[in-house]
RNA sequence: GGGCGAUUAGCUCAGCGGAAGAGCACUGCCCUUACAAGGCAGGGGUCGCAGGUUCGAGCCCUGCAUCGCCCACCA
């Protein structure tokens, strides 16, 4: 297509399926195990529910910008894609396609269950591997992995082998937080907490023993927010020291509504200060209580199943769910008087985090992880720097969460995961686990060495270390050869927490564990900077004795306008296909750059999408408007001679500022501040290229009688730096644009064949030229005054003036005439007169600017009470500045106290400040 | 209860010790041969409040207020 037939208006579409095809098909973004030094990034797996949303093209723009911009600096890049099985919430969309057909999982059976549980992932698991295609994402296709895989899967049984045998794996009865509609367990992270509105109720509890003193028939009252579960308490409890109560320890209690006399204990983990100090204990249903029970040997009367619904024992309550119950039992203790009141209260509430249901705290058989010593050497890391995290806010409270960090319950009972690879011998004993750990298929573990308990009734738990899918040969206790697995499965996080390990190969010695452990950057938002990027750490430095990663970056949440967090019930989701549909995708990708401010989240609305969209097609037009100017020369151009060509003072200015903004990317792209990466090159291809240099080349380039070469190796140098610069932002326009260049011969062959070859723009000290940059300084502030004056006055373009300067220094003089066709050029004025004592002409404009004074002969084109009022304008700023400056000055400290330079600066303002009030002032009194 | 962050132009946000900035929105002029998704120019801010440090404070310190997030055994 010849160059003059680019069309005038860049159209995304048109270009970004054969980009993102040609990625794949030339292979770019697969390393060639080569010399050179690797780069490795492994993708935060995406879940296998659902599509691309917000946060997923942000997380994986960040990554694909550093994978790009590495591999323009020569590194050997590897970024590998991958998706996650997503426990929890991928088994949730399955049931729910099966409530529609009013079915669940246990009509099914764990087995056809779990066929359509991998049906479901084959047909749907890879929609976000695909759209992150269309995204542009430089991801090494033929290493995808998915959690479930072999690869994956065989890397997560090796770990739970590796830490059962040392011991740090047991089974125990717990209170954990308990799902009632996703039927399972949940670790203490994966609850979140809500604020709720809720009542706190009064409880009047009648003593029993000891009626005397100032108890005499007046019963304590307890304070609790969930009623219900009085009727499984087995203990009310006081803090020791409160004196209230001091009289009455050991006293025994009627459990109203409960046919049952509990005794009043004294425990430090009450607080004197809440409610009436006095708690019911129920050590069954709620955490602490479970503590307390343990210290004081309570029983545990379960009194809540795990369906949510009041167990048989309850009596008249069974078959009730929570919250009916907890209706039933205020109604009864009403009856009976015994509330003694009702108050408003705010608390907060932990809910399931995939289905938002108020999760229970039940007591239940679990599989445990022990973190402690994986912790300490996570801890020790972050220590060395090992592990450094950008920004560093979230160093702290990283830290402080491994220091406070509890066992981590492994088990889940879904169906959808690894499953446990610990069995139970059929044949003589059904409580009997069974893991097989050695070559022969079985050994022996009796431990529970956490806190001294068995697992099962003289359990001997087996795994197969050699095959831990497969069942033990025999059971070493009766040498049955029967075997059930158990039946729970394992924490997503579990198999997350080993992935960039298991994603390279991990337990095999691979080459590409070799090669590319420990990679280099994890990005990731803050949201599972504990969920995930710190279990990460503890089985990278556990297994391989290195930290999977050396930096960690983290991104805000995208949020919506009004600073919500984005989600489908909300309605406030802005869907990034269908931004990529309208704006283009380097438009996306730009917006998401742009926002994102280290350490904060961003809020996205739509309009943001439409400056980014003119952006590129900015960039697209000025490229258009290089290669028209350049399709009709003939020139080699090595860039090595730039250095030597004779510039004028613009292209001496534009690759001074060229050189400034390739240092400050780079400064900004080394702190993953992307937001001013973006910001810097926007406001110098902009405001500065475009703007200035581009305008200012028009004079030569439009000019018949001009030699255009020297401007349009410039112009050429430009654009490929640009197109270069923004590349990893920006992947699609840059390469069309690329493309077109190469089309014409202007990039080396070796180039050619995608951006991403070529190198990124490195700082060249020689060409930073500050003297040409104060002087177009000069040249830029005086046109933009003239053009002031004219908008101002409502001179139209087409009306061509002439102007005057009066009184330059001899450099300005010089700078001024050589250089009066930039002005002439952009401000429109047809002739400039430049002296030292040239007369004001009547009817003239004026402005008085850095020492010199320009007229603006304007007889018949303006009204001159308009220009009064300008001056005046200018005249009440000037004396607002003056008196600023004469404060400052008079301050008797200023001059002690203050660095030379500001004082010398301070002084020549002021000196310049007066002159043009001065000036100024004659001017105003002439205009009649 | 503890920690972190925010509070700057109508909106979204930069700036973090020496003359208040950008984009969007708004106003005026311009279809100037790269771009009207454009150009040129303009209006609009006692930089949350109160103290303090400093010759000098959106910028540093201390309180306070409001909002948001994270953590915690808030019965």
């Amino acid at each position: 297509m010849p160059i003059t037939e680019i069309p005038k208006v860049y159209d995304p579409k048109s270009v970004e399926s054969y980009w993102a095809d040609y990625w794949i098909k030339e292979r770019i973004f697969q390393p060639q195990l080569n010399q050179k030094i690797p780069f490795v990034i492994v993708i935060p797996p995406p879940n296998v529910t659902g599509s691309l949303h917000m946060g997923h093209a942000l997380n994986n723009t960040l990554q694909d910008l550093l994978i790009r911009w590495k591999k323009m600096n020569q590194f050997e890049c590897l970024w590998v894609p991958g998706t996650d099985h997503g426990g929890i919430a991928t088994q949730n969309v399955v049931e729910k396609m099966l409530k529609a057909e009013k079915k669940s999982r246990y009509d099914l059976g764990r087995e056809k269950f779990l066929a359509k549980m991998w049906e479901w992932r084959k047909e749907s698991g890879d929609t976000i591997l695909m759209q992150l295609r269309k995204l542009g994402c430089g991801l090494d296709w033929t290493r995808t992995r998915f959690t479930m895989d072999e690869t994956c899967s065989k890397s997560v049984l090796f770990a739970f082998n590796e830490f059962f045998k040392k011991g740090w794996i047991y089974r125990g009865k717990r209170m954990v937080n308990w799902c009632v509609r996703c039927q399972t367990a949940l670790s203490d992270i994966e609850v979140e907490y809500e604020e709720r509105k809720d009542k706190l109720y009064y409880i009047r509890y009648p003593i029993l023993s000891g009626k005397k003193e100032g108890w005499q028939g007046v019963p304590l009252v307890v304070a609790t927010t969930r009623p219900e579960t009085m009727l499984g308490d087995t203990a009310v409890a006081v803090h020791p020291d409160d004196p209230r109560y001091e009289k009455i320890h050991g006293w025994w209690i009627q459990l109203p509504l409960v046919e049952k006399e509990i005794p009043l204990i004294t425990d430090q983990a009450i607080d004197p200060k809440f409610g009436t100090g006095v708690v019911k204990v129920t050590p069954a249903h709620d955490p602490i209580d479970f503590e307390i029970g343990e210290r004081h040997h309570l029983t545990q009367e379960v009194v809540i199943g795990f369906d949510g619904k009041m167990k048989e024992s309850t009596g008249k309550y069974a078959t009730l769910s929570r919250e009916e119950c907890r209706k039933e039992v205020v109604k009864e203790l009403e009856a009976q008087s015994l509330i003694e009141k009702i108050e408003d209260y705010r608390h907060s509430v932990g809910v399931c985090y995939r289905c938002g249901v108020i999760v229970e705290p039940l007591i239940s058989d679990q599989w445990f992880l022990k973190v402690d010593k994986l912790a300490e050497q996570t801890l020790k890391a972050s220590k060395e720097e090992k592990i450094k995290i950008f920004p560093e806010t979230w160093n702290k409270p990283y830290v402080s969460w491994l220091e406070n960090l509890k066992d981590w319950c492994i088990s889940r009972q879904i169906w959808w995961g690894h499953r446990i690879p610990v069995w139970y011998c059929n044949k003589c004993d059904e409580s009997h686990l069974l893991i097989n750990t050695t070559s022969d298929g079985v050994k022996n573990i009796l431990t529970d060495n956490i806190a001294g308990r068995t697992i099962g009734e003289g359990a001997s738990p087996l795994i197969n270390e050699t095959n831990p899918e497969k069942p033990p040969s025999h059971c070493p206790k009766c040498n049955g050869a029967s075997f059930t697995q158990e039946t729970d499965v394992l924490d997503t996080w579990f198999s997350s927490a080993l992935w960039p390990i298991s994603v390279l190969g991990w337990p095999e010695e691979s080459p590409d564990l070799e090669r590319f452990y420990p990679t280099s950057v994890l990005v990731t938002g803050h949201e599972i900077l504990y969920l995930w990027v710190a279990r990460m750490a503890m089985m990278g430095l556990y297994f391989k004795k290195e930290v999977p990663f050396s930096h960690v970056f983290i991104h805000g949440i995208v949020r919506d306008k009004q600073g919500k967090k984005m989600s489908k019930s909300l309605g406030n989701v802005i869907d990034p296909l269908t931004i990529m549909q309208k704006y283009g995708t380097d438009a996306l990708r730009f917006v998401l750059c742009l926002n994102s401010v280290p350490g904060r989240d961003m809020q996205l609305s739509e309009d943001s999408f439409i400056a980014a969209r003119n952006f590129c097609n900015k960039i697209w037009n000025v490229s258009r408007f290089v290669l028209m100017n350049i399709e009709t020369t003939n020139f080699k151009f090595n860039e090595a001679e730039l250095p030597l060509l004779e510039l004028d003072l613009a292209s001496q200015w534009i690759l001074s500022r060229f050189q400034k903004t390739v240092l400050a990317v780079e400064k900004s792209l080394l702190s993953y501040d992307l937001a001013q990466t973006s910001r810097i090159l926007y406001q110098f291809i902009w405001s500065e290229f475009c703007d200035w240099y581009v305008e200012l080349s028009k004079l030569i380039l439009l000019d018949p009688t001009k030699n255009k070469e020297t401007t349009l190796k410039i112009l050429l140098v430009l654009i490929k730096g640009i197109v270069k610069l923004l590349h990893p932002m920006m992947p699609f326009i840059t390469e069309e644009i690329w493309k077109k260049l190469g089309e014409m011969n202007l990039i080396l062959k070796d180039e050619t064949k995608s951006v991403v070859f070529s190198l990124y723009p490195k700082a060249n000290i020689q060409l930073e030229n500050d003297l040409a940059e104060t002087n177009m300084d000069f040249l830029m502030s005086a046109i933009t005054k003239i053009r002031t004056i004219r908008a101002e006055m409502n001179v139209p373009p087409a009306t061509k003036i002439e102007i005057l300067i009066n009184g330059p220094d001899s450099d300005e003089k010089k700078l001024l005439e050589k250089h009066s066709l930039y002005i002439q050029h952009l401000c429109k004025v047809e002739k400039i007169l430049i002296g030292n004592k040239l007369e004001k002409p009547q009817k003239s404009a004026i402005l008085v600017f850095s020492g010199l004074e320009i007229f603006l002969p304007l007889e018949g084109l303006i009204d001159f009470s308009k220009e009064k009022q300008r001056l005046l304008k200018e005249f009440n700023l000037l004396q607002k500045e003056i008196e600023h400056l004469d404060a400052r000055l008079s301050q008797p400290d200023f001059k002690t106290h203050a660095p030379e330079e500001e004082i010398v600066r301070t002084l020549e303002r002021k000196k310049e400040t007066d002159q043009k009030l001065i000036k100024l002032k004659e001017h105003l009194e002439l205009i009649q």
